[in-house]
DNA sequence: CCTTGCCTTGACGTCCGCGTCAAGGCTTAC
DNA sequence: GTAAGCCTTGACGCGGACGTCAAGGCAAGG
């Protein structure tokens, strides 16, 4: 098959396909006129790599269950150095989340830190002999 | 004070006060030769975005934190504006810490998968009685 | 013959938050 | 005078994974 009828049953782009071979991770036979030719092994082969990115995977990282299938194994991941990809990507996932899960219980705390003030303030306007108006909500004209 | 003070004071550098200031984060006073010229509160306010890009806010995302110190307001997030960016920012590292955590889920999994693949024939392999050997292996050489 | 629809290579644009270099001006110290 | 150490603007670079446009070739249908 052609690179459009490639990239159409993976669900991408021909210049996707011409990138991905630009950087080595696919290769073309070609016919007479010029035009890029591909086989079935070759869309196996884009959707490792589909599959690998749509997890966040660099380019790069696929490259090691790319040459796996090429190769000749059954997965791209039956090989050693896909398995160290994995746990690699593991930890940085693990990492990931774990800063995310802090940024997010303190982006929380100030948010409930900001609302209650907010709250304060508004209690204090509404209370009629609460304190003193606050200079920033507009003092009350006479 | 100067920007290079002011960066340093605020553990940046010029070069990116500039840059908030091209994006209208930041304004400057200038000296007679053409020099930016700060006080306290552009430190304040540098200080602010600082933690709010640490946090992971976009550049555009500290603007109502901004604008809400300049209104004169004590705190960055005294402004509904402000509160209303901390939910959004919520929801996404949600939606953001829900998908790599699935992600993840999934990387695990295939992990697992591969390495008991790889386990069962490295079991296959050692056993004498076992069953053929697999060619990916390659054959012992009679 | 002409259009349509594939394909080719090459090269620049995108997003973001700056880094880095260039070329030059001001001020202060020696 | 001159060297050091600030400052100015302008402009290009980066990383990643492509999008998009340009200019043209090839094949098939009417």
């Amino acid at each position: 098959m052609r690179i459009g009828e490639l990239a159409a049953r993976a669900g991408t782009t021909t210049r996707t396909l011409r990138y991905y071979e630009s950087r080595g991770l696919l290769s073309a036979r070609r016919t007479g006129n010029g035009y890029r030719t591909y086989d079935e092994s070759d869309l196996l082969l884009l959707r490792q790599i589909r599959t690998l990115q749509d997890f966040g995977f660099g380019l790069e990282e696929t490259r090691p269950f790319v040459e796996c299938l090429r190769a000749g194994h059954p997965e791209g991941d039956s090989c050693p150095a896909s398995l160290q990809v994995y746990r690699r990507k593991l930890d940085e996932l693990d990492a990931l989340i774990g800063e995310l899960s802090a940024v997010r219980a303190k982006v929380g705390e100030q948010l409930a830190r900001a609302e209650s003030a907010r709250d304060v303030l508004a209690a204090d306007a509404g209370v009629p002999g609460g304190p003193e108006p606050v200079c920033e909500l507009g003092g009350e004209q006479p």
